[in-house]
DNA sequence: GATCGAAATGCAATCGATTGCAAGAAACAA
DNA sequence: TTGTTTCTTGCAATCGATTGCATTTCGATC
């Protein structure tokens, strides 16, 4: 067959693949979409030829015919100074569960981490065309960006604390019942003076700290407030403030309860360094079960979070709402793992 | 309580922007772009009204148009069978300093980890429109699907071993290099029993592999065979190395290093429970210098590898493909941080 | 005022797949 | 044979931005 021009390098497009077909491009493309509108016999043909020339549907085109993008961009809302991505593991582990619930639902994960800055960051991704859905990771700070973002009909789902009382669903642990079992388990084990490491302006640390609190009502005890240290949640900011506490207080405290894994670990390398025995002097509970928690020396009592689990629900939110399905946030069951740090 | 999404709102495309500003849309789009050719006084007032009406190109028709995706996809390798990803920071600070480095050139991060399965995950991504370029992050095992993706003309960077012979850059760090001050700098404290921990099928493995046989040879020693275990890339698999090997051969050596710094906190563990002393006993170096490895206790010596500026360099070699320029593997310096669990 | 070059803008084709509608083919009944 | 229904398939418009080329506008010069 003769080509009157030469091109240089044609793609191999839909209408070639439906020319060597000897079918129209619409016949092609309801071929290769399976539809029972095609006889099964040119169904099968299409697909055999599309798949020895290594033929795939061009994204671009079909995404603005279509109006459907088949992505979902996951932003990672860290606080800008405290880097949590670079440290923090169980980000990783949240962004992996992600990637898989999507990938089994047809989605693919546009990943982002440094947007949530700009000021429409979810225009950039819907209104462009990037993407059909957000998944924010992290409430932050800055719940009212989201809400308003969500206001504007933007589909979106947030891990955090799902008891926040918000237009938009999040999925998040039980973060009120994980501080409290955390603290009970120290109370029960016989600690008076129980530390918390942990922002409460942070919507999940702060029900975290009022499971801590509730913990103490139930015991007939009164946390001093004095324990509550509102850091960052990095290690470094806990070896820190361990350190701090005593040189100011001595080893005035004999439990410890830690808002993630690595502060935990922050706070533990402070208390080694002391020669502190661990959980003789002072035990320790972390959270999010991290795959370093059981690694550590002593391995570390910790709140397990689902994280597959998780990232199933909030998909399913997030298709809920292209569905225009009602949608809600969900609270997950956590679990206490008792380790060596917190148990003689 | 949860209401459902409004229904959404008309578009607002380059059309209406144009319209509103008086203009054809080719004027607008010229004056989205800065284009030098409209003039000035037009190109502030379109971008203007741009901002106001928070109006964003639509990227599947532009990327349609203009066959550019400005998209990069990242593809985590691994091995399936020992799903590195869950467990190992490394990779997130990897991928996390890749989407900045990313952005920075105007890119966005397409994230995929289960792709490389499928036999021709490359056309998937670049026939497909759906991104420009591929990064692999590792290896593997897998060098041959690689070298085929990119002898088909396929943009792609690699973080392995750079010193592979390949027609297709590499980027890394000097890994050879790496085994061998790791191992240097444990023959120096005195160890003369090193066992090295990590599978020398990998090629990132078996440079550092040979890093570890020269620093034996320059210190006028050999290295037994026997302390060279091949194992996969886990903390527990390192710690079930450990544990068989000291059943069967006791104690039997002073020295360890390690392919990652998870497979040395995984050895570790399995040390300390049997009361082993470190450094004194045993003296260690892992890999990475993952955030975890100062927190330990002993904090842990390891040779860090520079992801940041590794990333950048990914990124530069994929645009040069992308300029048709040559491009080349790069060797990045490697450091060894010595801490306490190669110190007394 | 006419002319010319440069500056600024508009026209219309194009990228490739999808889909409502219509038309052709096949099957069946009368 | 003709009319009718049921399967299949094709035509052509459409999604929204970009860009080669044509056209208009403008300022300046003669």
């Amino acid at each position: 067959m003769l080509t009157l021009k030469a091109k240089a390098k044609s793609k191999f497009n839909l209408a070639q693949l439906a020319e060597l077909a000897g079918v129209s491009t619409s016949t092609a493309s309801r071929a290769l979409n399976d539809n029972p509108l095609i006889k099964q016999q040119t169904r099968d043909k299409v697909q055999a030829l599309a798949k020895e020339h290594n033929y795939s549907v061009n994204a671009a085109a079909s995404r603005l015919r279509t109006s459907k993008t088949n992505v979902i961009a996951v932003l990672l809302n860290l606080t800008d100074h405290t880097e949590q991505s670079v440290t923090d593991p169980f980000l990783l582990k949240v962004v992996g569960d992600l990637n898989k619930a999507l990938n089994a639902k047809g989605y693919e994960l546009l990943l982002s981490n440094s947007i949530m800055a700009t000021d429409n960051w979810a225009n950039y991704f819907i209104t462009s065309q990037r993407a059909d859905g957000l998944i924010v990771v992290g409430q932050g700070k800055s719940a009212e960006k989201i809400a308003a973002a969500a206001s504007t009909g933007v589909p979106l789902v947030v891990w955090g604390d799902p008891t926040s009382d918000t237009h938009y669903p999040i999925v998040g642990g039980n973060n009120r019942l994980g501080g409290y079992k955390a603290t009970s388990h120290l109370l029960e084990g016989g600690c008076k003076h129980i530390l918390f490491l942990g922002d409460p302006e942070h919507a999940e640390m702060s029900e975290r700290h009022a499971g801590y609190l509730q913990a103490h009502l139930d015991a007939d005890l009164t946390a001093d407030p004095a324990l509550t240290m509102p850091i960052d949640i990095t290690s470094t900011a806990a070896y820190d403030c361990i350190n701090q506490f005593i040189r100011d207080h001595g080893l005035s405290f004999d439990g410890i309860v830690a808002i993630s894994d690595m502060v935990a670990l922050g706070a533990l390398k402070a208390l080694k360094e002391r020669y502190v025995g661990i959980p003789a002097d002072v035990a320790i509970v972390g959270y999010d079960d991290i795959a370093l928690a059981e690694l550590m020396h002593p391995a570390l009592t910790t709140i397990r979070q689902n994280t597959a689990l998780a990232a199933e629900k909030m998909v399913e939110q997030l298709i809920a709402q292209f569905n225009q399905e009602p949608t809600q946030s969900v609270v997950l069951d956590i679990e206490l793992i008792v380790r060596r740090s917190s148990r003689n």
